[in-house]
DNA sequence: TGTACATCAGTGAACGCGCGTTCACTGATGTAC
DNA sequence: TGTACATCAGTGAACGCGCGTTCACTGATGTAC
């Protein structure tokens, strides 16, 4: 029985990578069930076997995919300084490689906007990775910033809002603007926190 | 004849206004012809009298109604003292009233993650939209501001974001976070252009 | 070790539904004389 | 001013298509004895 079960086992995680790519690429409304599987090498009718409905498949992959996601923009994150960690993160995010790899990247850009619009059913499953995001990048944040949990989360509203702009217009000379922007009002933001004021 | 264009005129105009309420409430894919039609009090079948397919009529409500939002968000604006004014916007936008009263606000929260993964046809239209808002916003910055122009660019992406990820997570704290979040963030960028720095 | 049977992941076609678009038709409005 | 005809915005049903889901079937794998 083992065999055949990890043989399952093995199916399914393949047809999570395929999801996982097609939801980044094109969102969840643009995902089909059909495409899914035929990324995964498989035919559609199989799809049941491994999941009740392409909402569940939806909601495992959002929360997958995040947490992958995180671990790699994190990566030797904590080796640099703690005043450059922030600001090290906001590049690798709001980035032409990020932009343009969406199929390895985050999924906020892509789904975000449907929560609101078109597939209110993921909210919980959105939630939770823009909230865990925030936690992750507090935490990188050092430790004298005021209002860091503040910060930290407008900084991931700023950051998806500018690689989802940046892929709207990709192809643009805008594009690369919108990139630079984010970066620049970023880095403003987080200079402000760390410098003293003087008024 | 008069008469009878002047009533197809006003049909259209009726047409257009509940596309744009609909676009904005569901996006370009969740507005669907037969209930924009019906929104007006019409059915489907006229609605090729007027535009020759969705895409028309879509292409038409991104720019008028990215018009419309501009003025409404920046009526009275030169009124204030020139160091207010950007924050002011970005009170107005990044607001609990904008998050939850969609249909009369900006289209970009509910389209522009739709152009990088469904709706590619429409990227012009958007990149019209993030362009002009960003361009009204640049001349409402202080003429000293260094980088006005970016930095305008990028507080449109932090807004967008913004709005976009309060609405994802609406009805719960972790929006109200996010829209008071999204203007410290906006805040801090500005502060840090207006003010001298110690370094 | 071999044989008969059970299981079930995956196939491929079909189902129902909703969408954008088309089209024959209607009736109110406008034109010709 | 009145009458016959033309126009065309809007109706409502139908069309083709793509989607998520279902289902009868298959063949490879596993179990019983």
């Amino acid at each position: 029985m083992g065999t055949k079960d990890d043989q399952k086992q093995r199916t399914r995680e393949s047809i999570l990578d395929a999801a996982s790519k097609l939801v980044r690429e094109r969102g969840i409304v643009g995902a089909r069930v059909a495409d899914v599987m035929g990324a995964a090498g498989l035919t559609v009718g199989g799809f049941y076997a491994h999941w009740e409905s392409k909402a569940a498949l939806v909601d495992e992959t959002l929360r997958r995919t995040g947490e992958i996601m995180r671990a790699k923009l994190f990566t030797g994150i904590d080796d640099k300084p703690e005043e450059d960690r922030a600001e090290v993160i906001v590049k690798r995010y709001v980035s032409a490689l990020h932009r343009d790899e969406e199929a390895l990247g985050c999924t906020l850009p892509a789904v975000a906007g449907e929560i609101g619009t078109t597939a209110p059913e993921h909210a919980p499953a959105v939630a939770a990775q823009i909230d865990a995001f925030a936690s992750a990048l507090e935490k990188r944040l050092p430790r004298a910033t005021p209002l860091r949990r503040q910060v930290a989360l407008g900084l991931v509203a700023t950051m998806v809002g500018g690689v989802t702009l940046a892929r709207a217009t990709r192809g643009t000379d805008l594009s690369d603007e919108l990139l630079r922007a984010t970066r620049a009002v970023a880095k403003l933001a987080l200079r402000s926190t760390s410098e003293p004021k003087n008024e």
